[in-house]
DNA sequence: TGGCGCATGTAAAGAGTTACATGATTCC
DNA sequence: GGAATCATGTAACTCTTTACATGCGCCA
């Protein structure tokens, strides 16, 4: 058995604000829970049909009698339930499985100078993404009076002192390996000039 | 297709360090990549097998005569220059999926106060983190010598300032939300009586 | 002799990714 | 008429999890 599948929360968390499409869902994970969820395009139409089986959310616009006619899900009250019931389970703590650690932890098996590049392009992306977040928060901003904008304020305060941290670790983390890989570099030339020399014996 | 598999990385990169066997990397991973890697019971005997099989590691002990018998692999030129070619390519970035955010960011749609206890139950297992990390690194702090040693150290900071930055939220957050979520509890409160009422009639 | 830790493995099932296919609508 | 965008969906594949099976050696 595999763990349960988690895409249905989301999806039933976006419908508690509106109706929408799985078109919409689609782009609404994308632009606005980015930050702390992802979903493969895979798979949202099968949970979409899931849930509506299972009488969790329902069709109100669209008929599915034209193809690919816009169909769009509102969630009902046992979905409401369902989701109420999770949000209150303990929540299952993400493995990590992050690749770029791996990287950095290995970077001495790695080719010279290799990692030092990611972890310059990871603080560029990361910059990147911060600068992104800022925009998307003046743009939120304007909906202050609504019910969920103080815990919106909250993530967005979770991304900035992520990304932040993440900023400091890389300058730190630069100057500080930076000069000792060069050293090393040196090291190493000397030692394969040497080896080149025994080897043309 | 589904991404390419990541497990055997950390197997060889563990391997670099020296010959160990499936039990000792599982307590490896375990023990000392777990705040960024995690790897499942089932997946790291099958992938030593296809190691073996494709020449990247060899069985230096233990012939699999005997029922359970400890086998102890290590690393070969060829493995040392596929983990090489790996670490190059660029870390494909982990597309986050944070069920405690997401929780977070449903908490109107959860029973009242079910989402700040999880903060509170999150900021306590950060500080548990924290000091086992500590620890750790007092560990780590006698192989001062160790030419992996700057690494290492880079990465418990890693750690040390994500968990402080995650300490942080926790508590301005617990702040901003506790009053407000008191506040509304009332409300509903008053709502569900008022709904009664009108049930009653 | 019975329990615990070391140790190696297998099987089933499902979750998730990727890539592709198809068609409607809008706008130039 | 054609390109871009909106929109729904399928298929193949494989990674990963979970739970279980097996057996040795130690030691109280």
């Amino acid at each position: 058995m595999a763990r349960t599948q988690s895409t249905q929360y989301p999806i039933l968390g976006l419908l508690c604000i509106k109706p929408l499409s799985g078109y919409d869902l689609r782009a609404e994970i994308e632009g606005t829970l980015n930050s702390f969820w992802r979903e493969s395009e895979g798979q949202i139409y099968p949970t979409l049909r899931m849930l509506e089986e299972t009488g969790q959310i329902v069709r109100i616009e669209g008929q599915r009698k034209q193809a690919r006619e816009r169909q769009v899900y509102a969630i009902t009250d046992l979905g409401r339930q369902r989701l109420r019931a999770w949000i209150a389970e303990e929540p299952r703590m993400q493995s990590p499985r992050n690749e770029f650690l791996l990287k950095v932890w290995m970077m001495r098996h790695g080719p010279e100078g290799a990692v030092l590049a990611h972890i310059r392009q990871h603080r560029q992306q990361v910059a990147i993404r911060m600068a992104a977040a800022a925009e998307l928060q003046t743009l939120v901003e304007r909906n202050r009076s609504f019910p969920d904008f103080p815990v919106w304020q909250t993530l967005f305060r979770y991304g900035a002192l992520m990304r932040e941290a993440e900023l400091a670790w890389c300058d730190e983390t630069l100057a500080a390996l930076e000069p000792l890989e060069r050293r090393e570099a040196k090291a190493a030339t000397c030692t394969r000039k040497g080896k080149k020399l025994i080897e043309q014996r």
